[in-house]
DNA sequence: GCAAAACTAGGACAATTGCCCTAGTGACTC
DNA sequence: GAGTCACTAGGGCAATTGTCCTAGTTTTGC
């Protein structure tokens, strides 16, 4: 009857208020409801909240390495799926004011706790950081390939974080244009054409 | 006998322990273990959580307001003052890798909480936003200040972000090294020397 | 068609939450 | 020296927290 199993679609749930919410704000009731699942019952499926943490990261990163395979099928030049991942500012932008970006606030959150996952969460942060420097490393850019990759994130989160804190669309539409500007310059000039 | 009144104390504990650990995960029976006093007590000096955050908020505005006056006199020139700016990455790099910054985290955790003092918080960084755009004007940017301001501002968001995610000394100096030199080529083309 | 496994509800648990009240202390003013 | 004030401790409030147990009901595998 269930097409997702109970358990996935509690994970689900998770990963959606602790984005909304935040972890620690969010408490087994708020799952549970969500999920129209009863308080008691949710012990069958998770033992305690960082086993639901754990699993929540868990989907991240298969979600997240699902996203970047996509991107690396759709785009057809490295410096494209770049853009690519500059544009979900754009794309989430709604999202992004109202809770900022859930990686980064993920990770100063359990940092905040001192909790356990931490290296977890910032494992996210990997992923991107390995698929751009990929990029990077096949725009040319060899030994800066991992440091050009770590600088488009900070520029991400820092765009992030104020719109969050302004919600203005004038800066959003400059710094993107400021980050393709960036990228499109990077770009050894082209012989051809 | 109380060189600072007890509800100075209490402020200042509340400040701390809100960047710490979050001001939804920061408890009542935390602050009052702080400034070792009787939770029953605490009801005398603030009658809600809320209106801790207040004064808190209240706080942080007035030492931002007393540093960015205290960098405006020290500082020779705009460019050494945003100088200054910048380099409060290394100055409090420790935190920083621990906490996060401090106006960053509280504006987007008020987000994601949905809480009426978002708003306020904001307010801190617009403190930054206006006295960057001051030294970007003496500068002689004009109409772009207010741009290059925020621009700077996210940059440094950003940086925080990264920084507790990873704690990458070699990071931190590239990056900051990359804001100076991105200064230093706003400067119109000296005619002089 | 039966036994094991998966799932469920309901409630209990000790602890903690934000909030509030009362009764008291000491210092200060007139 | 009476009265006001800032401050304090201790406790109580209902609600919520994460965790756990028991006792049922489905679903599944053989």
């Amino acid at each position: 009857m269930t097409r997702v199993s109970k358990r996935d679609q509690i994970v689900e749930a998770a990963d959606d208020l602790f984005y909304r919410q935040g972890f620690d704000t969010t408490s087994f009731a708020d799952i549970a409801g969500a999920v129209r699942i009863s308080r008691g019952n949710f012990y069958h499926h998770f033992k305690t909240k960082n086993d639901i943490l754990d699993s929540v990261i868990a989907a991240r990163l298969a979600n997240t390495r699902a996203m970047l395979a996509d991107w690396q099928v759709r785009g057809d030049s490295p410096a494209a799926r770049i853009g690519a991942f500059i544009d979900i500012l754009l794309t989430n932008r709604d999202k992004i004011e109202r809770h900022g970006c859930p990686v980064g606030t993920l990770a100063t959150e359990l940092a905040k706790l001192n909790h356990g996952a931490q290296a977890d969460a910032a494992a996210i942060f990997t992923l991107f950081r390995t698929w751009l420097r990929r990029q990077f490393d096949q725009m040319g850019q060899g030994a800066r390939a991992d440091d050009l990759a770590l600088h488009l994130l900070a520029r991400s989160q820092g765009i992030a974080t104020m719109m969050t804190a302004y919600r203005d669309p004038d800066f959003l539409r400059r710094e993107r244009d400021a980050l393709h500007d960036w990228l499109d310059g990077l770009a050894p000039p082209p012989t051809h054409r």
